[in-house]
DNA sequence: TAAATATTGTGTCAAATTTACACATATTTT
DNA sequence: AAAATATGTGTAAATTTGACACAATATTTA
């Protein structure tokens, strides 16, 4: 037996969504789409699955080959396949997201000089349905942050409570209260004292800690309800 | 432009996970399978996307083809999509779950005669990757149920609260307190007591309530937290 | 170099929620 | 009529949250 004999075969589409902290506000990576149709207009990185190729790691090339970002963790959002969802050919899209933090991938996409930061509020016209995988994305992002301290995930291996409350504020688009978002954070036990102090902030220097990894891992799936929203 | 000059275009199938509650315990339905390969061995409701039929359409269409069952609400769970997930072919398969009221849909199944309900703590072996689905499936119904007052959606017009309590029991599997989850129900202002009783119960009979509809839709998103797990 | 400014760390207290319980009531069974 | 069973309601301690103020540290400015 070498194949099904069902006789519609699809193409499948692969589309990431890359939000970006800069350490102040969330961002969107969006390229010029290069090929027709649409081609110009802003869009999310899209490619096709390839023979052979898991959709992980399609995902993964499609993203590198458009942006030059290399090693990005991709979480599956949902697949979008509406029949008359491309205009010239029916394609199932499988959409991945991510957060990344942009200083640390800045060198990454300068090589390509495709890739385009917008902030949130301030998104151009999308193709498609991608606006649509934007919102969901972003939901997921609100979701997942409030079940798990996935924000941890982000930070350089070094950081600060105050950067984390940056980042907590941005995913949620409003204020959070930084003493009582503080006291939740370490109340979680997570967080290692390095007793070293961060150089870069301006005034009084934070305290930096490292993330306890190995308790991180072990108890993931226990930080339910980890911050109110 | 007719077609993209992209050159694979894979079989999409569609695998439906489908919880059933029957009052007392959770139970998973599956069916025997009835071509090659792993014909006759325990499966979801798997099938192939047609052409133009959106994904939803086609999930509802392999399930009622197989189980006879109709008009269910069908939550898309993810895309598995392994390159050598079926032997035979490459197959990229897009899951649903639903969770559903046993005995509201008995006539349906019954007709069909292919459903076979399961205890999901004595489930056989499945066909290639369907036990990774399941699992998955019954974790993203935990999430949901303590996210959302999702439980309700599952009951008839009119229910008690220790039916309702039995259904959380069920899905997280585990004891929880019924004078506290009585008290965090009615909380959320969804119930409205419709001065009724139960009259299947044995012995005292239970207030009968239905759900607030208008308010349940308005304010779903409001849920957050509902359950703690 | 001292004062002003900005940022970080910590503490407190009232209100709300959760947790862990017990008892009264209604109905069926014995 | 008594026993058994399921349901409805209550309560008190512990915990968590929400809304605050103030002290400490470093930089900037005068």
């Amino acid at each position: 037996m070498e194949s099904y004999i069902h006789p519609y075969r699809i193409l499948i589409a692969i589309d990431c969504i890359i939000f970006g902290f800069d350490g102040q506000k969330l961002k969107l990576l969006l390229i010029k789409r290069n090929f027709e149709p649409e081609k110009g207009n802003w869009s999310l990185m899209g490619g096709f699955l390839n023979d052979n190729e898991d959709l992980e790691v399609g995902a993964g090339r499609v993203l590198a080959e458009l942006t030059g970002l290399e090693n990005v963790y991709l979480e599956q959002l949902k697949t979008f396949g509406k029949s008359d969802r491309d205009p010239v050919e029916r394609t199932v899209s499988v959409c991945f997201y991510s957060l990344i933090n942009i200083e640390d991938h800045d060198s990454q996409l300068a090589r390509s000089k495709n890739g385009h930061w917008f902030d949130l509020n301030d998104l151009p016209n999308l193709i498609f349905d991608h606006k649509e995988m934007v919102d969901l994305a972003l939901k997921e992002l609100q979701y997942k942050a409030a079940l798990h301290p996935i924000g941890f995930e982000l930070m350089p291996d070094l950081f600060s409570i105050p950067q984390l409350h940056k980042l907590y504020e941005a995913i949620y688009g409003h204020h959070i209260d930084r003493r009582n978002f503080s006291r939740k954070i370490l109340s979680t036990g997570l967080l290692l004292d390095t007793g070293l102090k961060n150089e870069n902030s301006s005034t009084k220097k934070a305290i930096l800690y490292k993330l306890d990894k190995a308790k991180y891992s072990s108890q993931f799936n226990a930080f339910h309800y980890f911050m109110n929203i």
